[in-house]
DNA sequence: TATTGTTATACTCTATAACTATA
DNA sequence: TATAGTTATAGAGTATAACAATA
């Protein structure tokens, strides 16, 4: 009796999740960008010309929480805030070019996690992984694409 | 082109992982717990009679942090401070009577975490789950039963 | 002097409430 | 009046630095 195993799966998920996050914070860090603004990103090129509120909607965060956020990424270039002409009190949100070019670098950051995260294991296994945790996600009515915790890594 | 797919294994296992700390969380708080507090009762548990900077390098967290911690757990007399007569300097931190009947309620909660968690798998599947995450973690050095990122949960 | 524990301080992140402008 | 966006404020959590007691 000298101290419990402690590591079911839960537990090691919680770990495993918490390292990948801080990996990939790290990652992201070259692109000068923070998990949040990386969510943000990822919903804006998803849904172009949403409406702060829909976005803030969209990732589970108080719309306030998003005026500091565009703030921050309309001031580097990287996204447009556009008046809608129907209802001026909505603005409309787009990628500029420049955010665009940045996604494109997100996405080899990404890759590049993935490979590193998963490296302990061949090609069949990742497959057997990802099948197994999708069925967990999904058993467990997370949406796909979307990060309660951690809004936007 | 609608958006990229977005859901390898590393967004996934950052997505379950901070659904599993916060389901966690929440199951915890019913013991009136939190995370942190969790995590410094299961290590004074596994090694008792440590001293506070020992357990603060343990865990990965500033000595600061542990003395509020410790505070609040020997206020509610689930731990206690006994000064090391060899050198006064140091406490010797142990779990009291209560807390080690807390200890018990804790592992129960985490069995009932683990099933919740596990239920959309087979016996068979939730071993090969354990077996791949396991030398995952191993693989990008994580300890066994430490927490980096919510420490202690 | 070096170390344990402590207190005080500041910084980050986030949420709540009050305000403006449009409708 | 109702809604989108904004600003101001406050709270939780955490880290950094200075301090007292003991060695």
């Amino acid at each position: 009796m000298e101290g419990p195993p402690r590591t079911g799966s839960a537990f090691l998920l919680a770990q495993l999740g918490a390292h990948a996050a801080r990996r990939f914070t790290e990652r992201i860090a070259e692109l000068d960008l923070k998990p949040p603004q990386t969510g943000l990103l990822r919903v804006i090129a998803r849904r172009p010309g949403e409406s702060q509120q829909t976005l803030a909607a969209e990732l589970g965060t108080p719309p306030t929480r998003l005026v500091a956020l565009v703030d921050g990424l309309e001031q580097r270039g990287l996204i447009e805030r556009r008046r809608n002409p129907q209802d001026r009190r909505l603005y409309a949100v787009f990628l500029s070019a420049a955010g665009k070019k940045l996604m494109r670098s997100l996405a080899e950051v990404g890759t590049a996690h993935e490979d590193d995260l998963m490296s302990a294991l061949s090609t069949e296994e990742r497959a057997t992984l990802f099948d197994l945790l999708s069925r967990v996600a999904e058993k467990q009515g997370l949406a796909p694409g979307v990060h309660p915790g951690y809004r936007g890594s």
